[in-house]
DNA sequence: GTACGATTTAATGG
DNA sequence: AATCGTAC
């Protein structure tokens, strides 16, 4: 097969020379196909069009990994499409994503024409763009490349990984039925779930007390809290039951108590916008602003994309084209004014471990003021990122802050009192993202006050709390979580969340928070007994380092496979030779008070119940 | 009614 | 060393 590198004008102008690029996405494919105009097919391959078998002996690791690929079911429709307009053709360019998954597609595709023997007098080229642009576009088909075979390689590793983890590890599951999957992905993800869990368990809540103090000066009322009693310094932790407050408010006083301001602490702070959607963001933004569940999101994201509304939806970029940067400042401008403008455009660096940045960050496709006519659901996603995606380009907030301490004037305590006064709305005229803890430090306002400024306090309210365990995980944490940790890849995200529940491993409560079954609390012990390296969240970490190095040459695919194959064989042959018996023994002796919750037997070990 | 074969991974796309 | 669906 040769692959040119360089190539004939992409448009000859009264010739009918016809030229045909493959690109991933239909809607993509019709709108390239505008840019190029006669002379031109474009077709999309709708994603991946072959696979391994899903069968036993795809990835042959006696020899040498080779694997066993397949058309993918429903996609011989579109490699005939291909094969038919390739023969009207002079010349195929592959056009498919520019990172590992797309170059991939391209590798697959052009490993399917050559085995039809369908390119004799063809020309092959493989071109990448980063945004749907004629501009791009036209540049990239001027500057074809070679089919890069280290990101392939790199490709195949993963693939043959997932396939030999998740069909290495399920049939053991089957044959004790301790579930129905393992996964490098789903596995992790039910493992935090668990971990989560068991915190919650173990967590021992610690009593702690705070004093408010109702404060007047000036006429005007304001809020203080207890920072020094009697010269100790009072902490967050300091006062740990109701005895230790009797103590400390006897030092303080009884209302109403005179008191002085003897300290000032002003500031000028600001607030930058957030970064533009991602998919992981847009999912967690869309949970807490609109109560969407993530595979919720993706489907509206998607009717807005092929409405043309949108930028691709599955995306761990944030960067922005430059095109869209100018228009976004123009209307900036025109409805906010001048002010709400930076003068240079806000950059976000994207900060996901594995990002591919084949894609922009998520935003409109125009920057008009037309609205379009939309669905409920539409409406509300579509305002949602046309929001945020102003909002990152415009101003900072500006806020005056102030602190002050006011001391009694028996000299025996000190209260503390912050303000916070928006002085220039910025970005936030325009959207302000939510946070999950919501402690969201609302404004609140200090009546001007200086040194030496007599001040009231009316009352004094002691409080009883108790330090909370950590929340259970949302899918849009569980989402957040998992992108940090590099695992999962946007187009999967929204299918993780169901395949935990849909494998019996988690349920969702009333408030949709993630909390094991007795069937995930089994198989994050069995893994973590049996294989606890493949679950391990650095796991994927030190895999995709691998990847890296396999995509830059620096490690061959099958030395990279067989680095992985041979620990993970072990750890498949030792679990299979371990007996029944001893797995439950090991699992009760975890996990038993989850697993039988209602059980009479005692667990002879630990007194514990036991069952089976 | 019984025997037997399939079950399973993640990541592209809609 | 399980369970479910399908073929016989």
């Amino acid at each position: 097969m040769h692959i040119f590198t360089k190539t004939n004008n992409y448009l000859p102008k009264g010739v009918s020379i016809m030229n045909l690029l493959i690109v991933e996405s239909p809607s993509k494919a019709k709108t390239i196909e505008k840019y190029l105009g006669a002379g031109w097919r474009v077709i999309a391959s709708v994603g991946h069009v072959r696979d391994l078998v899903p069968e036993n002996g795809s990835v042959d690791t006696a020899h040498n990994f080779e694997m066993k690929w397949q058309i993918m079911a429903g996609k011989e429709k579109q490699i005939k499409l291909i094969i038919d307009e390739l023969k009207k053709a002079d010349a195929v360019y592959l056009a498919s994503d520019p990172d590992r998954e797309g170059e991939a597609i391209a590798w697959h595709i052009l490993d399917i024409l050559k085995a039809k023997k369908v390119l004799t007098g063809k020309k092959v080229y493989r071109v990448a763009f980063h945004e749907i642009t004629k501009k791009a576009v036209l540049a990239a088909i001027e500057n074809p490349r070679e089919i890069d075979q280290n990101l392939v390689d790199a490709y195949m590793v993963r693939r043959a990984l997932d396939y030999l983890i998740g069909f290495g590890i399920s049939p053991l599951l089957w044959r004790r039925n301790l579930g129905k999957s393992a996964g490098r992905v789903q596995s992790v993800a039910v493992k935090l779930v668990v971990d989560r869990e068991r915190e919650i368990e173990s967590f021992v809540p610690v009593e702690y007390w705070s004093l408010a103090a109702a404060c007047n000066a000036h006429g005007a009322k304001f809020n203080a809290s207890l920072v020094s009693a009697n010269g100790q310094k009072i902490e967050k932790m300091t006062i740990g039951n109701k005895e230790q407050m009797d103590a400390v408010l006897s030092h303080v006083g009884v209302p109403e108590i005179a008191a002085t301001v003897i300290a000032i602490d002003k500031k000028k702070t600001s607030r930058r916008a957030a970064a533009p959607f991602t998919t992981s963001t847009l999912q967690q933004e869309a949970a807490r602003k609109l109560y969407f569940s993530s595979k919720r999101t993706m489907s509206v994201a998607q009717k807005l994309y092929e409405h043309g509304l949108i930028t691709y939806m599955r995306t761990d970029a944030t960067n922005l084209s430059a095109d869209a940067v100018n228009d976004i400042r123009a209307y900036i401008g025109r409805i906010y004014g001048d002010a709400f403008v930076p003068k240079s455009p806000n950059i976000y660096v994207t900060k996901s471990k594995n990002a591919q940045e084949a894609h922009e960050a998520i935003r409109p496709t125009h920057f008009d003021d037309a609205m379009p006519n939309l669905s409920g659901d539409e409406e509300k996603l579509y305002n949602l990122i046309w929001k945020r995606t102003i909002a990152c380009q415009m101003t900072n907030a500006e806020f005056d802050s102030v602190a002050a301490d006011i001391e009694n004037n028996a000299h025996s305590a000190i209260f503390h009192a912050v303000g916070s006064t928006r002085t220039f709305d910025g970005f936030m005229r325009v959207y302000t993202e939510s946070r999950d803890d919501d402690a969201d430090a609302a404004e609140s306002k200090l009546p001007a006050l200086s040194v030496g400024d007599a001040v009231v306090i009316t009352e004094l309210t002691p409080e009883q709390h108790f330090t909370q365990p950590p929340a259970r995980y949302t899918e849009a944490s569980l989402v957040k979580k998992l992108e940090e940790l590099g695992i999962g890849r946007p187009s999967t995200y929204a299918t993780i969340m169901s395949t935990i529940v849909d494998r019996g491993y988690v349920e969702q409560d009333k408030q949709r928070r993630f909390h094991p079954t007795s069937g995930g609390w089994v198989i994050a012990a069995y893994l973590a007994k049996y294989f606890n390296e493949l679950v391990d969240v650095n796991f994927t970490a030190k895999t995709e380092d691998t990847l890296d190095d396999v995509s830059n040459g620096k490690q061959e695919k099958v030395a990279a496979l067989r680095a992985f194959w041979t620990p993970t064989e072990s750890m498949i042959d030792g679990a299979r030779g371990i007996k029944t018996t001893e797995i439950i023994d090991e699992i009760n002796h975890v996990m038993h008070h989850h697993l039988f919750p209602d059980g009479n037997d005692k667990c002879p070990k630990c007194g514990g119940k036991l069952g089976i």
